[in-house]
DNA sequence: TCTAGCTAGTGTATCGATACACCAATCCTG
DNA sequence: CAGGATTGGTGTATCGATACACTAGCTAGA
């Protein structure tokens, strides 16, 4: 119960507190092997370990990443956590999640709470379009990473960023989906509050243009919900969105949802007005998460390298954190894939409604 | 750059350090009102937190717990870490992530980390059988509550739970298999290393045999799997199971997935053999993950109160860290309901293979 | 006027590990 | 065998916040 310290190591071995100080941090070239021995079993038979708190005092150094993201409860950012969380293990850093569900408020109160708590490094699984509210923490010295986010014009600051081009995602898309004849596609957005967010929009008009079709902007829906807070939220908002574009006087016969869980949410709004995926429409998504490929009918999608960038986002902020903080700001854009399942096939005509 | 501290503020407002520290620590009940604004002033106009490494080391208490599951990825603790985090939020504390793959050694390594790191308190949310290698910890004081486990014979010490009635759960869905008229029906259980899973088992065989039907141990499918590391591992043990139990001499009408996804991995395992779903096989599952409305065809399953249980857990967890130590152990069962969609249905006769 | 009691604070040892400065003993080397 | 270098350590101020013990100054009652 009586935690047991390092003087309770130095009595035992009957040696001084320095020299178990230094067996512990490797400065121990000079020690002899016996007394290193001797302070090794001590430890051993006390099963004593360092506290962590004393030690993060006098270094100012705390085996800590913070990981924010809109929510876990995500399977896309469940997957993308677990990465995190496997990559920082493996450098003995241990990861504090926080959900944010996209809302600055909560990623600037996080942030502060993990500043508060000594931890110096934080991983961004969402990246907001200002980063106005971590600039003071920027200036007091936390290391920032974010997944996706590209520098935006009136940044005060930038992190590093690792991510995939989401420009060049809905590009893929829409190529393929241009390909497959369809000349009406639909684009679920969601609220456009983050930066992966407007690139796809982006990356889905421009190709558009190329392809010589003039952008409809009816065929774009950004909803109007608040921040989510159930896990169920973007089916919900993709079933909204569906329902909308399915019911306009001409409805595309194929539709681009920002995420996975927005595609599915189009199946369910689909079958809803009894629309047949992919016959009657072509459903594409982003992510690749866990059920893609099981779904009915399985859905085309790009799949992002996740574990390649979680890994990467690891080892950029601990690099930081232990290395020379002034480092130059990397942008990292890792290539991402088309994969074409069975939710897109070739246009056939107008054929409902 | 350089951490403002309780000295500056103290400075600032020209105060001793006691009285910030009073003021931080709601024992400034005599202290005039004037003075207490000075100080508040002083701490807004520095920015100043407090050191959270210093307090713990002074208190003892740390304002992190642990939580330990499997892996988040699997949308079921995606979400159940979500509350937990939210939960924990609410109360101050910030939640330390581990993914344990239900693996006995990475569990205790973490747990271990976690111990070094200050944490006293971790959740589980998986439950193996064995609790040995979680001992020595908890003797050195580690306060433990487990989503799921309930003690067993030849447990050396007994932690809080929280959780469902598994056998109930099972109960519930094969009551309602044997009252669409299934008699033959398969058992998916994958490993039966945790106590969820064996209490999932005999609920499904106790009730079979209340309704007069001898066990075949054909129909449980334990596969042979070791941990699974990737997201689709679940998946994938599922369509395993499936091709298995559809493949015998006399296959299944219905099946029981030990949880949602290995019930999708049937859906794959099943569309494979080109057995449909329902109507030549019924399949049920555990835990009502998030898309479970929207599979093809939606899954009946067992709705846990997930959001109730990580609340009630992180309350339990922080009561036990802010209070008595030695409060008797408690075990909450939680009711759990029956979902009833369209992926069971009547038994339709022999149809197939 | 004296003092008990209260208000509004202050002084400082302490938590546990670190790391720099320091030192005793031994070993070379000329 | 003097004296510089090396080996194998040790002593202790320090990180930042806490909380207990303490007190200066005032008031009120006898």
């Amino acid at each position: 119960m009586a935690k047991t310290t390092i003087a309770d190591v130095a009595r035992l071995a009957n040696v001084s507190v320095s020299s178990v100080s230094n067996l512990l941090n490797d400065r121990s070239q000079r020690m002899r092997p016996a007394t290193r021995k001797r302070i090794q079993d001590a430890i051993e038979q006390l099963g004593y370990t360092p506290s962590l708190a004393a030690r993060q005092l006098k270094t100012g150094l705390s085996p800590f990443i913070g990981l924010i993201v809109p929510s876990v409860a995500d399977p896309f950012f469940g997957s993308f956590a677990r990465y995190v969380e496997e990559a920082a293990s493996d450098r003995g850093y241990q990861v504090l999640l926080g959900n944010s569900d996209r809302s600055a408020e909560r990623e600037k109160a996080y942030a502060e709470m993990l500043w508060g708590s000594g931890v110096r490094g934080i991983i961004f699984g969402s990246s907001l379009v200002k980063f106005d509210h971590l600039e003071s923490l920027y200036r007091e010295g936390m290391q920032f990473v974010s997944f996706y986010r590209s520098a935006q014009s009136g940044d005060q600051f930038s992190a590093d960023t690792i991510g995939v081009d989401n420009i060049q995602a809905t590009r893929l898309l829409t190529k393929h989906l241009l390909s497959l004849g369809h000349r009406r596609i639909g684009f679920i957005s969601g609220p456009t509050d983050m930066i992966c967010r407007l690139d796809r929009v982006t990356g889905y008009t421009t190709t558009l243009k190329e392809g010589g079709i003039d952008i409809d902007r009816q065929l774009i829906w950004e909803g109007d919900h608040p921040s989510p807070g159930k896990a169920s939220a973007y089916l919900e908002l993709g079933r909204q969105g569906a329902h909308y574009l399915l019911s306009l006087p001409d409805p595309p016969s194929a539709i681009i949802a920002i995420n996975d869980m927005h595609a599915f949410g189009v199946y369910a709004g689909a079958r809803d007005l009894g629309v047949t995926i992919p016959d009657d429409l072509s459903v594409a998504g982003i992510d690749d998460i866990v059920v893609t490929d099981i779904s009915v009918p399985p859905l085309t999608t790009i799949k992002q390298p996740i574990h390649d960038i979680a890994r990467l986002s690891v080892e950029r902020i601990i690099d930081r954190l232990e290395g020379s903080q002034f480092q130059e700001v990397i942008h990292r854009i890792l290539p991402s894939t088309l994969i074409v399942r069975e939710s897109t096939t070739h246009f056939a005509g107008r054929s409902h409604h």
